[in-house]
DNA sequence: CAGAGGAGAGAAAACGTTTACCGCCCTACT
DNA sequence: AGTAGGGCGGTAAACGTTTTCTCTCCTCTG
């Protein structure tokens, strides 16, 4: 499946050159180098490591051999005799999402920062997929596989997670979940989320202060544990300011564009009162602002809107939309840096929490 | 540098552990399946691998045991062995930006797609990082080094190249720019680029098209050839429309937000007339669009306005940005396509440009 | 019934490094 | 003067696969 032949043996000229003779064809080994510097491979071995004493004179002989032949050492034969350390895979969704890139610039970050090469995979959502490359990442001997992104967290999600831990511990990998919710305690992983439901608390609560009182909430779909932690902080803040729960207000559906616009068409159409909009997340904020401008509302004269990750656009948009901050690249970093540093033998956290912050901009406007 | 020891030995029992005999500890091999199943590692192999007649109750006594042992194959040994592809590699300046995350997306769904894994690392436009990065892809046996993203391409910059070009090929990796001019003949490298200047040619065009005569052009920084280029369509339009080419309508800087919004506000202060825009990319666009309503003017009924790029948030602007459309992801997935089918022997271009199309949308109107 | 041929399996030689073990030669003590 | 020890360098044994030879049975054909 994903080890292909490097190439048809064609030929079978080109089959014998491959097995034969070197003819300038194929990339100079150590030996190579050893031949033409006169001197056996351990030596030239360790005049490259630098990691025992060599002669001047000898060190140079190598070195001009070494260039000569254009040699580089094969990661390949190096990793069999121990001496490389695994990379970082990062599987997502989807690279494109602006949430999901800073993630993988964090993990990337990270990863380079400690010399590790960080591989990335997209699932598309396809379970299967899902499968297929975390037993490749199995194989490659990744240090860490850092699964990213909202998905259904029902109990199949946690038996497969469970499965790719111990899958994934006893080939010498972790696995890491970015932005999930925790795994049953003996489950050999570490989880780094953030804080959902604080996050929409503050929210709502600024929402709340400001003295409105119906506020259309856009939720995610169910089942995403994200989804459902932000409806959780939206509905404590409710209750913290003795505001009153109203089911008309309460919408779900998908993180998209279209979802936001179509849900708060809906709403407009059908007349339910609203002063303020808590989108539960930017994107979908964007399709609630169309739908309002759209319907000669304006924000935040007309109705307020908050959002939620600040994805880089949220503060160019007119209004400069007022949303919770997610640290999306703390998250990648935090990520690889519990998994290598207990990989290296240091203690680390099975789970941490990253919190999250409001950020005011100019959404948001106190009701009349 | 990026390769570090797995560990520190640290205890001389861990050491011992690791080189002695395999007290659970270590991932399973071949070796193990084969005594437990109770045949010759070559039957092991064979059994895996599916190329070769193996009987069925060997079959199953041997996947017994790799069920039982976990084990998974060690892709160093398979590579050293011969039978594992090259990964794909992408150098950029940073994964985070909208354009550069497509491009991303189409190189790995490309290599996916032909089972190979990709990896990723950013420059933050670090030269000597670049050259550190291109040297441990050689290391890695890259299938192809892919860089992207714009650079200054100065004499400099075409003598890296050129040096990359052939430290790579001399490793059996090839190089493959993305969104970068043509390198002289001879070179072995392979370049995807996408239609700059025809692109500006159609964005000034439907400016002048719709009347407009004194279009206030906000370019990118002077030395990289997209930027040139794009200037370059921009003149040709004019000259095409016989519209007059004003200097001080004329002005470079770089691609950002800021760079946009205080070019766009000089030139309000200092009153030289203007009724569009057009940036040189999206983002700038979004500050010329901030001063521009700052300064109590409409878009597009006082000023139009053109970008370039169409990342994603460009048709959730309002207005809706009418910009030119660059298929990044195209341009991921041609640059290992290229290279990949060059390396199984098809023959393959070494030079493509992909062509730019204007899309329409609100941000334009005919002037009076 | 002899011999050809095929199916199934094992032994061992690569693949390209690193490193544990040994040597050798010199220098510098005692 | 004898020898301990340090600086250099070579030999060869891993590391975990794949694959080429072999070899041994069977089965089928003439």
């Amino acid at each position: 499946m994903t080890d292909e032949e490097k190439g048809p043996p064609a030929t079978p000229g080109a089959k014998k050159a491959k097995r034969r003779g070197r003819p300038t064809d194929r990339p100079s080994t150590i030996r190579d180098v050893a031949a033409k510097a006169g001197v056996s491979v351990a030596t030239v071995s360790r005049t490259l490591a630098g990691n025992y004493p060599v002669s001047a004179e000898t060190r140079q002989r190598v070195m001009a051999a070494v260039d000569s032949l254009h040699y580089v050492v094969n990661v390949h034969a190096k990793a069999l005799s121990g001496r490389v350390a695994g990379p970082i895979a990062l599987v997502m969704h989807d690279i494109t999402g602006p949430s999901l890139a800073h993630v993988a610039a964090g993990v990337e970050e990270e990863a380079g920062g400690r010399g590790r090469l960080s591989l990335v995979c997209s699932t598309k959502g396809d379970t299967k997929r899902e499968d297929d490359l975390v037993q490749l990442m199995r194989e490659q001997h990744a240090a860490a596989v850092v699964l990213v992104g909202g998905t259904v967290t029902d109990d199949a999600y946690h038996r497969r997670m469970a499965g790719y831990a111990k899958a994934l511990d006893s080939a010498g990998s972790r696995l890491v979940l970015c932005g999930r919710p925790p795994l049953p305690a003996g489950v050999p992983a570490t989880v780094v989320d953030y804080d959902n439901r604080g996050g929409a608390f503050q929210a709502t609560a600024h929402l709340l202060t400001a003295g409105h009182r119906r506020v259309l909430f856009l939720g995610g779909a169910p089942g995403f544990s994200s989804a459902e932690e932000r409806h959780l902080g939206h509905q404590d803040a409710l209750r913290a300011h003795g505001a009153p729960y109203l089911e008309e207000l309460d919408t779900t559906g998908d993180y998209t564009r279209k979802s936001g616009y179509l849900r708060t068409r809906e709403a407009l159409r059908t007349g339910v009162e609203f002063t303020a909009v808590f989108a539960g997340s930017d994107v979908v904020g964007l399709g609630a602002l169309a739908a309002l401008r759209e319907a000669g509302l304006r924000v935040p004269h007309d109705v307020s809107l908050v959002g939620f990750d600040d994805v880089p656009f949220a503060a160019d948009l007119t209004p400069a939309l007022t949303t919770v901050r997610v640290p999306y690249e703390e998250l990648g970093r935090t990520a690889v840096r519990l998994a290598l540093d207990r990989e290296v033998g240091f203690a680390s956290d099975n789970h941490v929490v990253l919190s999250t912050q409001l950020v005011i901009r100019d959404s948001v406007r106190t009701a009349d």
